[in-house]
DNA sequence: TTTCTATATTGCAATATTACGATATTGATT
DNA sequence: AATCAATATCGTAATATTGCAATATAGAAA
């Protein structure tokens, strides 16, 4: 019982929690096959409520994987590509370690 | 209000989930770096007993994530190539689908 | 300016997660 | 056989997450 986690685990812990719900899977997919940013018919995507919906958007904009922007009545989401950056390097470096590493066990 | 989660929505959300805790992610991490599959001083590396690194250590195998096996008194766990490997072409896709993405907004 | 539409926020119930002390289990040591 | 060491499981308290109905907000349309 010692260390205290590093900043980066704690920031990782924290996009991957906001990636932890099939829903929230589900928005950024739905984000990204969309070419364009579109809005709130992600609710008719999903089997949620409107108020649910809007609570998950606001969980993954929290956590830097998505942005919205004001449009008149509208508000368009679209996917934060820094929060995907970091993620997906996170585990490119996780990968290659991975090979160097001879398992004595398992 | 409409469709239901794939499989693949839930598998990665489950995936996710069980790395949304930084304590998690520091198993994770040590594992990797010890090149041997250490065992139990994983407890000494985590500011928390070892009843919940215990339970920590399940959640990551039921996940997927890691693999363990009982050598003696003690028990080995190292990461589960399987489980990274998802999740590492999981982003790859995802990363490679965004650069193909003119964002329309935000 | 009233009404409509899109979205967010609040309040709350149901459920899940986290942490840990106490205890069980099992192989190793004496 | 008795004890020790490493780990898992159980029970439970504290906290967090999820989902939704009701309501608030703010721009657009009438």
């Amino acid at each position: 019982m010692k260390n205290d986690y590093t900043k980066s685990q704690q920031e990782m812990a924290t996009l991957f929690k906001a990636l932890g719900h099939p829903a929230r899977v589900a928005i950024m997919e739905h984000l990204l096959k969309i070419d364009a940013c579109i809005v709130g018919d992600i609710v008719d995507e999903l089997p949620l409520a409107q108020p649910t919906v809007s609570q998950h958007l606001k969980e993954l904009k929290n956590a830097g994987l998505i942005k919205g922007s004001i449009e008149g009545n509208t508000i368009c989401y679209c996917v934060n590509e820094k929060g995907i950056e970091k993620l997906s390097n996170y585990f490119s470096g996780f990968h290659s370690k991975l090979n160097k590493q001879e398992n004595k066990c398992c």
